[in-house]
DNA sequence: AGCACGCCGACT
DNA sequence: GTCGGCGTGCTC
């Protein structure tokens, strides 16, 4: 066994004393689920220090891993023969800079295993491995021996850069063969080609629309502020329209222009929206910034990961996984709409990338600006605390003004029986597209109706294995289940009482909103956007495109229409049901509520022309839908952070959630009750449960949580760990820890 | 994450 | 009598 080998061959240079043969201690933590880094031992030649790419034996395979800074104060003393030695040191740049600290502060906080953190950071599995040998050819300018057609052409593709034989055979039409004999010929020369071409420089100063003048001092304002000596995170607080994105990057140019070697990311919250951003970014600094999603292919995320790791890759634009890539030397964070809940990772590491990215920051003591039109009330506490700084931009940019906001109180005022649309609402439509606008009735409820009931025996439709109700889709005639995924053809009978012809749709979804729509406006052109109707991004594009060329008149749409798109000629914004979001209980829902229906609202009235929107509401009396309404966001914000320090939650207050899950329902109860037997007894630490999770029965599987809540002074993971490490784990029952749970599903 | 070790049901 | 199910535990 060559291991045992190396490792003897180490053993026996130990005695030695000279230096140069000296082998040393060192750790190396593996990107797979575990709490600790491994000892191994390492000759010193090596030259390994923390940060290093290293691959090693563990157990049965080799991993790749990196090495990991001592414990302080951990025992110099080492027993040699327990150890494996390093397998060989890996030629990539090391991690560098604040992310060893920042990974470890993350494990510690979010209570994952270390490894698993680090897993983040390398989340392109062959980027360590030695570049595959990639061959293109270029013409050399000689003449080959014997011409023919298929010759010719294949010379006439050759261009420029060297390309591979596939793509000069594609170009072409002739086959690879015939390039090779190209090659053979010297007709073509063969020569090494970069699999990971860089990224073109961004230029910081590339002609762009100039800043209006409140927009420049805003932009003055919050360069000012990020160029401290130890930033702050700041707040950029500026209305829908403001052209806030403009002010943002025009602090990224000023980075970029005045650190050359400094990396910046911008974080942005939706994949769906990438697209037409980095164009955006593009045109701003005359260069394509490096993308990272969790979509884009195998070789673009090696390519990004690499040339990021080197420091060339100076501007990253990403989801919120861009935040764990290894930047040799990040400067900047921006985090677009910081108060999108798509910032919470809900699978894997469960994390708040927006809260990390200001842990980050503050790390590496570089600043981070966290950008929105509704900040999350997280921020805006922080601002009033000073614990963050802020930059305000208040009107809308060339003249637009804002939406006239009214609610339509549905208790008095509510549409006639067997109708969603109140007769307000079809005022504001017939008004809006009979003046030559664009009307848009929101309703953020896929399908044609959210609960189908049995009229004979009141049953509900569920999917089989979960505890959710179907949804109807009647475009494909289905029952669907939003959260599995899970559907089947709707059945003609009830499949408890069988009476056949007795399931009735029960609320409304945009399908059924089109069904209305097209009843009323028969000769209006209409479409229905929903992750449904246009399942993949160039459809969605397709169906906004269109809105904003003016070619629909009515657009009945989901959520997906709320960010990013601008309609000049859309005057009239229905919201069908704004008292949606609130149902549930979860703790941010009314400040949801706002966020998305005021970026809903804030569609309208986008260019000079002056917008309507109306929201239809059960309960237009409540501190939403007046702040809604009157348009004061910060009586609303001042209401919801009140209510919160009333009830100690968040961020007056610190919250965690622990789920059980087994499809083992008899072990899961058990070691529920397990579990409520360990609880320790602190001061300021409340936990609420066991309790069935809100859907008990998910893909099968059944789930319990316990809710801690503690007073922020309390360190959560100090209780949590004492709490958790008294409870041995079947193995059947799987345990996560949701430190600051969102939803808690 | 892998992978082995270890105890209980249907097969050559 | 064995093959193999996946529950449990370990990897420097």
């Amino acid at each position: 066994m060559p291991e045992e080998q190396a490792r003897e061959e180490l053993q026996a240079q130990m005695a030695l004393p000279m230096a140069e043969n000296a082998v040393m201690r060192v750790k190396v933590l593996f990107p797979l689920p575990l709490f600790q880094a491994f000892d191994y031992l390492a000759p010193a030649e090596m030259g390994l220090s923390p940060g290093d790419w290293v691959a090693a034996p563990f157990g049965r395979n080799v991993f790749y891993g990196v090495v990991w800074p001592a414990d302080a104060g951990e025992n110099e003393e080492f027993d040699a023969s327990k150890l494996k030695a390093v397998a060989e040191k890996v030629g990539a740049p090391p991690l560098a800079g604040e992310i060893l600290d920042f990974l470890a502060w993350v494990a510690a906080y979010t209570m994952f295993p270390l490894g698993s953190v680090l897993r983040l950071s390398m989340r392109s599995g062959e980027a360590l491995a030695p570049p595959q040998g990639l061959f293109g050819y270029r013409a050399s300018g000689a003449a080959p021996d014997r011409m023919t057609a298929q010759r010719e052409a294949v010379l006439e593709a050759a261009g420029e850069g060297a390309l591979t034989a596939k793509e000069l055979a594609e170009k072409s039409g002739a086959s690879e063969g015939v390039v090779r004999g190209l090659a053979k010929a010297g007709a073509l020369t063969e020569e090494r080609i970069d699999p990971d071409p860089p990224f073109a420089e961004p230029n910081p100063d590339a002609p762009s629309r100039p800043l209006s003048p409140e927009q420049r001092a805003a932009a003055d304002a919050l360069i000012e502020k990020i160029s401290a000596p130890s930033p702050s995170p700041v707040l950029l607080d500026g209305v829908t329209g403001s052209g806030k994105t403009e002010v943002y990057l025009d602090a990224v140019a000023h980075v970029l222009r005045t650190q050359p070697d400094a990396q910046i990311v911008i974080l942005i919250p939706e994949i769906a929206l990438t697209l037409p951003f980095l164009k955006r970014i593009e045109e701003r600094f005359g260069a394509e910034p490096a993308a990272w999603h969790s979509d884009i292919s195998s070789a673009a995320r090696r390519r990004v990961w690499r040339r990021v790791i080197e420091g060339n890759a100076r501007l990253v634009v990403g989801a919120r996984s861009a935040l764990f890539l290894p930047y040799k030397n990040l400067r900047l964070i921006v985090v677009d709409e910081e108060h999108e809940s798509a910032y919470k990772q809900e699978d894997g590491v469960i994390y708040q990338a927006r809260d990390m990215a200001v842990v980050r920051g503050a790390r590496g003591k570089f600043p981070v600006v966290l950008a929105s039109a509704t900040p999350s009330l997280e921020t805006v506490v922080n601002v009033d605390q000073g614990r963050y700084d802020i930059v305000r931009l208040e009107s809308r940019f060339g003249g637009a003004q804002l939406p006239d906001v009214r609610l339509v109180d549905m208790r008095h005022d509510g549409p006639e029986p067997g109708s969603w649309l109140s007769p307000q609402l079809v005022d504001g439509v017939n008004q809006a597209i009979g003046s030559g606008g664009q009307a848009l009735l929101f309703l953020n409820r896929r399908g044609y109706a959210p609960l189908t009931i049995c009229r004979r025996c009141g049953h509900r439709m569920k999917a089989p294995d979960s505890d959710t109700f179907l949804v109807e889709h009647r475009f494909e005639n289905k029952l669907v289940c939003h959260h599995t995924g899970f559907s089947m053809p709707k059945p003609d009978a009830c499949p408890v009482c069988n009476a056949v012809g007795s399931l009735a749709p029960c609320g409304p979804g945009v399908e059924r909103i089109a069904e209305e729509a097209a009843q009323r406006w028969p000769n209006a052109r209409r479409a229905v956007l929903s992750s449904d109707t246009a399942p993949s991004p160039s459809q969605m594009r397709a169906i906004l495109d269109l809105m904003r060329d003016g070619g629909i008149d009515i657009l009945i749409a989901t959520q997906i229409v709320a960010k990013g798109h601008n309609f000049p000629n859309l005057t009239f914004v229905g919201v069908v049901d704004a008292d949606m979001g609130l149902a549930g209980g979860d703790l941010r829902a009314a400040e949801r509520t706002y966020q998305l229906l005021n970026q809903v609202a804030g569609r309208a009235g986008r260019s000079e022309k002056a917008g309507r929107a109306l929201l239809q509401t059960f309960a237009p009396e409540t501190a939403v839908m007046q702040a809604l309404a009157g348009g004061d966001r910060d009586d609303f914000l001042a209401a919801e952070a009140q209510s919160r320090m009333d009830l100690g939650f968040p961020p007056y207050g610190r919250l965690a959630a622990i789920i059980l899950r087994s499809s083992n329902e008899k072990l899961l109860q058990d070691s529920a009750i397990e579990h409520r037997n360990a609880i320790p007894r602190a001061d300021g630490v409340e936990v609420w449960g066991p309790a069935p999770a809100p859907f008990y029965r998910l893909r099968g599987e059944a789930r319990m949580r316990f809710l801690v809540k503690t007073r922020r002074d309390v360190h959560v993971q100090g209780f949590l760990n004492a709490w958790l490490k008294k409870v041995k784990l079947p193995g059947a029952v799987r345990r996560v820890v949701d430190i600051d749970p969102y939803t808690f599903l």
